[in-house]
Order: structure tokens, then sequence, then C-alpha cells
DNA sequence: TTTTCATGTAAGCAGGCACTTACATTAGCG
DNA sequence: CGCTAATGTAAGTGCCTGCTTACATGAAAA
């Protein structure tokens, strides 16, 4: 018997369908027939619809491999190694696509725990992106008078307000040599600015 | 007696309470009370609760201030004169708090016309700014090889940013000399970059 | 004054929801 | 084989929802 393949296969269940339906729209029933098992099976295991999604919520991962990656930044020059982090992040939000989804649209309408999940995410992102660019600021690569902090922010804001757009707006997805064309210029604007120097 | 009254309240009433309980949350029994009418009075004006919120969505109207602001930035730099368009661009989007969060949640679970309000709002914003930098470009203002599509995209995207993870997220709203202070910095980046070009 | 029209009161219906109870089945393990 | 533990079948409970029906009220328009 395969205990662990169950309660996985509903986990996986509860994260589609409410990522598509949200919570309220998504059924016990519709989640257990995703997952090929009976409704009372789904109560067997995660006892109220509530606590299967809190489960849900705990027994997600973001791991930000952005702080893995920092090490290997090293030989590349600065624009290169921001477009090696904003593809990584890329990916990665494709990857936990329905979760970000979920996270997006129910974070104001079930406060519960799902904001300290989404805030801790955020959160690493923002501290890791602005140590980086302090980073770089101390090595003299990065104008002295913008704050790091504010940097890191408008960086991912970008990065995710583009993945938004395109991967959850339009049904169609990113393809891959689009995505790099795009992100080189988003980060060609984000680190030489727009105000024409040329005179 | 008044008639408009009534139906505008309910329309009101739906607005708040489906931005904050989303469309599934927000009951009609709730609506009819904060608006201070019966349930009944509220199927008798629109038949069924998605005839009322198909009305709230085509009621509305977001009249982008953007193009009428657009001849007053004439003498201004264009420092001044994006600060200007970001500080209505927020102020707008503040006083349209609950429809921008209801566009923004149920964006992807309830299809059928909330798109269409989002996406006309959405383009008309994007392609009145990218013609405002297509002009600062032809002006030897804005660096020829950057194109003025994503220039204007990065401009909203920041601002929208900003806005959720200030407005929204926060409970607390924005303060107007704090803004004001981060949009400067906010536009300094967009405008200059973050590369340092002293050396 | 009589009519009309927006609204209210009250009761309820049918369906879907989360969740439960009681009992049967199946498969692996000692 | 017999025991255990996970799952299934089936029926149902109580609650809430969107929505309806029948009748009453009250104020303005005729």
């Amino acid at each position: 018997m395969k205990k662990t393949d169950t309660k996985k296969r509903l986990l996986e269940a509860t994260l589609k369908l409410i990522s598509e339906k949200g919570y309220m729209g998504a059924t016990t029933r519709e989640i257990a027939q995703q997952a090929g098992v009976t409704e009372l099976t789904l109560f067997r295991h995660f006892g109220s619809k509530e606590k299967l999604f809190k489960e849900l919520l705990g027994s997600y991962t973001f791991l930000p491999r952005l702080k893995e990656l920092i090490p290997e930044l090293d030989g590349l020059s600065s624009r290169e190694a921001l477009e090696l982090i904003a593809t990584h992040f890329l990916l990665t939000l494709k990857e936990r696509k329905a979760m970000v989804k979920i996270m997006y649209s129910e974070y104001t309408t079930y406060p519960e725990n799902i904001r300290e999940v989404y805030n801790k995410f955020i959160l690493e992102m923002r501290t890791t992106m602005a140590a980086y660019f302090e980073g770089l600021q101390r090595q003299g690569m990065l104008r002295k008078n913008i704050s790091p902090a504010m940097t890191a922010k408008m960086f991912l804001w970008v990065l995710f307000s583009y993945f938004r757009s395109e991967e959850i707006m339009q049904s169609t997805g990113m393809k891959k040599s689009i995505m790099e064309k795009q992100v080189r210029e988003m980060i060609d604007i984000f680190m030489s600015g727009t105000v024409n120097n040329n005179t």
C-alpha cells in the first residue's frame, strides 16, 4: 500500500484546483476526484478543507535557489550575472506557477497563513537581492546614491510583473528564446536607465 | 422615490464586498444588507448575481486621466514629467482600489468579461505611455536603442507593483510624503539606471 | 382619490456544500 | 491463514446559497 502516494496526490490536486478556481471555487468532491480517490479519503487524511489547504501551504517550499546561485556569479560581469539571476528567477516562478497564482489571488481574501508563506518568500527574495546589490555597490559597480533595497525591489517587481503578464494572463506561456531576449532588454534598461547620455 | 439611488447603492455594496471577499465569498444577502435594502430588491433590479457583477464591471469607467495630463507636461523636464505622471497614476489606482483588487484577484477565476475591462485598461495605459516615450525618443531625450513599448511596460510595472505592495498588501496605505520620496527614487533609477558611470 | 411603482415581509425551494456514519472490500504482513 | 490498515460504497445531515412566490405597505403621480 502506498500511503504517501494518496496524500501527495491529494495535495497536488488541491494545488491544481485551487489555483484554477480559487479556494471557495474548488470543492472537496472535485479535488478527491482529481486525485483519483473518494471524498471520504480526503477527509480521513486531512479532516477538513481548511486543514488540507493549510497543509498544502505548509508543505510548500519555495527553495530560493537564488542563494545557491550567488557564488556562481563571481567571474561574470554584473550584466551577465543579473541575466542569469533573472532567468533562474523566472524559471522558478514558472515551475511554481500554480502556487504563485494562489498566493496572488487569495492573498487578500484568505488572510490567515497564506500571507506568512507569501511574505516570507518575498522578504527572502528582497533581502537576498539587496545584499547582492550592496556588494556591487561596495565594488563600485553600482551608483552610490541609490539604495540597494529599492534597487532590489524594482528588479524583482519588473521580473514578477513580466512573469505575470506573460504566464498568468496569457494562456500561451513564455517561449524560451523570446524570454531571453526580453530579459536582456529589461536588464539593459534596468542597468543603463532610459535617459540619453550620448551628448 | 429614489430609484437611481438604490441601484447605485447596490453596485457600491457589490464593489466593496466582492473586493473584500471575492465573487464567490460575497453573498447576495450580505450585499443587499450592506446597501440597506432587501435581498429581493437586489434580484428585482439585477435578476441574478452574475448580472449584477457584470453590470458593475460594465458601469465602471477607469477614465484614464493620463491622456488629459500629457498636454500639461510641455514645459517640464522629463524627470518632472514622469514624476507627475507617476503620482497621478498612483492616485488613480488608490481611488479605484477596490476595483483594482477585484481585477487582480478574480482575473483568472472569472474569465468572462472581467478580462475585457482589465485588458482594455492595461492596453490603454501602455499605449499612452509608449506614445509619450516615443515622443521623448524623437526629441533625443530617450536612448535610441530601447523600445518605447518595453519602456512603457517597465514604467507601469514598477508603479503598479509599488502600489500593490503598499496599498493592497499592507493595511496601512500610502502616506503622501513617503510616497513622493519613493516615487522620486524609483524614477531616478528608472531614468539613470543602476550602473555606476562616474569613472 | 385612485393608481402606480418601488420596496418590504415572510416563507420557502432546490441544489450544492463540507462533513459524517456504518459497513464492505482489498491488499500486504506476520 | 488471520490480522491490520488504507480505501471504497452508499446514504445522509445540516447548513448556506442563489433565487422565487405571494402578499403588504407607502409615497408620489395621475
